[in-house]
RNA sequence: CGCGGGGUGGAGCAGUUCGGUAGCUCGUCGGGCUCAUAACCCGAAGGUCGCAGGUUCGAAUCCUGCCCCCGCAA
């Protein structure tokens, strides 16, 4: 079983690894091409790329994968896995895998599909998420699931802390799902249709912190979007990106978005119900502070009102 | 040349406009108060003001060049 793989982010990395481990030979990677990043627009090569070369494993780019069915074809893999790829297949490009395309997903399908699986479960407040294997078929995220796992989400979890545990239960999951192919007992379990949800790609207009919300739903916002893109609002005009908060019962006099206490253990800010105790936050421009910092350097003051002015 | 912010004891900042003794809130160390404390009081240590040059009697501050960090945009 000749075994292809495509990915790019650092979550598609450490399924990779677990199949190499588990002794499966990946005879190429497919990835999207160097991005430039940053200010200097430093060309800069995707996770996997730079674990493929490490490994010393054949690295394929098309900025048009659904373009170059016969390059594809060219890598005479039987098998495809995909995992957070970015580009979508053809069913030409599906053809070119005699033993199929297999797709891990993070979310419980068919709970999720789309780009941005684990950003929407802690969004939504899901007290638990997985990831599916799937056969990929011409729709998004609709095939045939042949395995998945399960993992709580808890009341700390960021995208970050998330992300680290369903890209190990991937690889995990991956491997079992290409031993049971290998020996022919893989069943496939056709998605409820019934019960499927979408999730777009995140824009960092998404990210902006409506304060007239509960402190509730805006931490779940900071925590689903930490740490890219961040969650932000503004403060004496200028941009705040924040990393982490929690969500107080408590309620105070003042107007929604008023800092009604700022002291070492974190700025708290009135929200639409409850009060956001924000522990770690950045300024635009500067660096990324503790609360603590933030209060000695009278970065933040009682009666500062976050969200105001445009 | 994409736009912008910044580099000052261990941390976060003020001071730079208009050159003239190194400041604030913390932390650290020592002492005190207290049943006790992340609270309070007293005291101490700790800084080539990013680097290099220039102007000046005198530069954190003015001029020139360079390095590094960060937000936005891509």
């Amino acid at each position: 079983m000749k075994i292809a793989y495509a990915g790019a982010p650092a979550f598609s990395v450490s399924p990779l690894r677990a199949i190499l481990e588990a002794g499966y030979p990946v005879s190429a990677v497919i990835t999207q091409p160097d991005k430039p990043v940053g200010r200097k627009g430093v060309l800069t090569p995707t996770p996997l790329k730079a674990f493929a070369a490490e490994r010393g494993i054949p690295v394929y780019t098309f900025q048009k994968i659904r373009d170059c069915a016969d390059e594809v074809r060219a890598i005479g893999a039987d098998v495809l896995v995909t995992c957070a790829y970015g580009q979508i297949l053809t069913q030409e490009i599906l053809d070119a895998f005699s033993q199929g395309v297999y797709n891990i997903h993070a979310s419980l399908l068919p709970r999720w599909r789309g780009a941005s699986p684990i950003q929407h479960a802690i969004l939504a407040g899901d007290r638990v998420t997985g990831v599916t294997i799937m056969r990929t078929d011409i729709g998004l995220d609709t095939g045939d699931m042949l395995r998945v796992g399960e993992t709580a989400i808890s009341e700390d979890d960021t995208a970050e802390t998330l992300a680290l545990r369903l890209t190990d239960l991937g690889g995990k999951l991956i491997v079992e799902a290409l031993k049971d192919l290998e020996a022919g007992r893989a069943v496939f379990t056709k998605q409820n249709e019934d019960t499927a949800t979408l999730c777009k790609k995140i824009k960092k207009q998404d990210c902006a912190l409506d304060l007239k919300k509960s402190a509730d739903e805006l931490c779940r916002l900071i925590r689903a979007m930490n740490p890219e893109p961040l969650a932000f609002t503004r403060l004496h005009g200028k941009l705040v990106n924040v990393f982490f908060a929690e969500a107080l019962n408590d309620n105070a006099a003042g107007a929604i978005g008023e800092v009604v206490r700022a002291d070492k253990t974190g700025i708290y800010v009135k929200a639409g119900a409850g009060i956001l105790k924000i522990v770690q936050m950045q300024l635009e421009g500067g660096k990324k502070l503790s609360a603590c910092d933030l209060v000695n350097g009278r970065k933040v003051v009682v009666g500062d009102v976050f969200g105001s002015e445009a």
